[in-house]
DNA sequence: CAGTGGTCTAGACCACCTT
DNA sequence: AGGTGGTCTAGACCACTGA
């Protein structure tokens, strides 16, 4: 294991990705137990406490269980990239296949007092609003609507986000998500929503609605979003403490 | 701040309680900053790291926001629950919803390929099969099939089934989920579907895939659950680190 | 520049599990 | 009894922010 002290990524953070590696090149294979921290610690030459964060954030991402008095052991090789606040575009990407963006809308207008509210702006105020179509390979996968903060999405075009997913760009321009609230359920296609994705009225769709904080606590993006349900699934993996 | 050194539960862990305390009880406010860590800590009587374990625990939920060389400041007073690994059962009761069960289907028997591979068994070998539908206030809301490995599921019956959530009777039974993987999605109800939850045919349904991991690592539950699209939602909180 | 949170270390004691 | 992970402390240094 090759550490760099001196370098800007924390010593527990190099130590968590080299063992996640070693996990997932099969190396270390599910059901192994490893080493107690002592030996760890010695054997990467970091002290204890920095040992244990490194293996503590492959047990809060699911990847290692640990008992007290028995050991740690690896649960799965499996390394499912936490959705997190990726976007969808970044989602098919790595599923290899071709990603793609139809703008149907960007434009800044006054917002009304529902969006107003959940952005903590005062009604009236303007707001950007995105309307985009998302296809994979071509083929239309989902109807996503965005309500941005202004100061967020300024001077966002809609050539560059034919080619980039939105969060893609706007880190860009610093803005980061930090906390995503999102509620997921499911609905029936409408005659539009149908038209829009080349499927039949009343199909079901994937609901998202999401509220996303930035590191400061204020709320600069709502978004309700549509999938097709037959194209697209959510996956995400919850570990008890 | 009242703490007990000497109790079982850890000391981070009870500041950790009592600080979400005074953020849901609006002692302190969204927007407020709190004091600098080593303030906090010597204010609770403990170390820094140990404020900032407690602190840190109450981040990773999106209540607080931390920022280096400015501070910490209180996000929402939301307290969201942590849909977590509880059940269904649970999260109609905190809704103030009378909830109910009604077993159809409780039986051992050998399980084919695809449960097999999924709970590390042997084809063939015997497994519990549980289906049940889900009331709230006495109207039918899930349909939840749940494949259960012998051993965890020894000695449950129909009646005790009725009166308490699934996963409440294993826990009893020194059964803890650890790790739970889910797959999110949507489809049409079917004829059967909709006859069992008073809906009409091709009704949305919220589908939910999960996999069950006890803390040795080994899966426990498999489990397929639909939901009456117009009677739940999923609600995730996502923080990034 | 002063103040903040982020990282890292060294060592101590304890609760728990296995044998 | 011996080994494991879990908790807690004390102190040091650094990176970043804002006035």
């Amino acid at each position: 294991m090759s550490l760099s002290p001196s370098s800007p990524v924390p010593l527990y953070h190099q130590v968590a990705t080299q063992l996640e590696q070693a996990i997932a090149s099969g190396q270390l294979p599910k059901g192994a137990m490893l080493p107690n921290e002592l030996d760890l610690a010695q054997s990467w030459g970091v002290s204890r406490p920095t040992a244990r964060r490194a293996i503590q954030q492959l047990v809060d991402r699911g990847l290692l269980v640990r008992r007290r008095g028995v050991g740690t052991q690896v649960v799965a090789a499996q390394i499912r990239r936490q959705s997190a606040l990726t976007s969808l575009y970044e989602e098919i990407i790595e599923a290899h296949r071709t990603p793609g963006t139809r703008v149907i809308e960007l434009t800044e207008h006054p917002c009304d007092e529902q969006v107003a509210e959940l952005l903590e702006l005062a009604p009236g105020s303007p707001v950007v609003h995105l309307h985009r179509v998302r296809l994979a390979d071509g083929e239309p996968m989902a109807i996503m609507k965005n309500w941005l903060r202004p100061e967020a999405a300024g001077g966002l075009n809609a050539a560059e986000l034919e080619g980039n997913g939105l969060y893609r760009l706007l880190h860009d321009r610093q803005v980061r998500p930090r906390v995503a609230d999102r509620v997921i359920g499911a609905c029936a296609a409408s005659r539009q929503q149908a038209k829009v994705l080349g499927i039949g009225v009343g199909a079901p769709l994937v609901t998202v609605d999401v509220v996303i904080r930035d590191e400061r606590g204020t709320c600069f993006d709502l978004g309700r979003h549509v999938y097709d349900a037959s194209r697209y699934t959510i996956e995400t993996r919850t570990v008890q403490h």
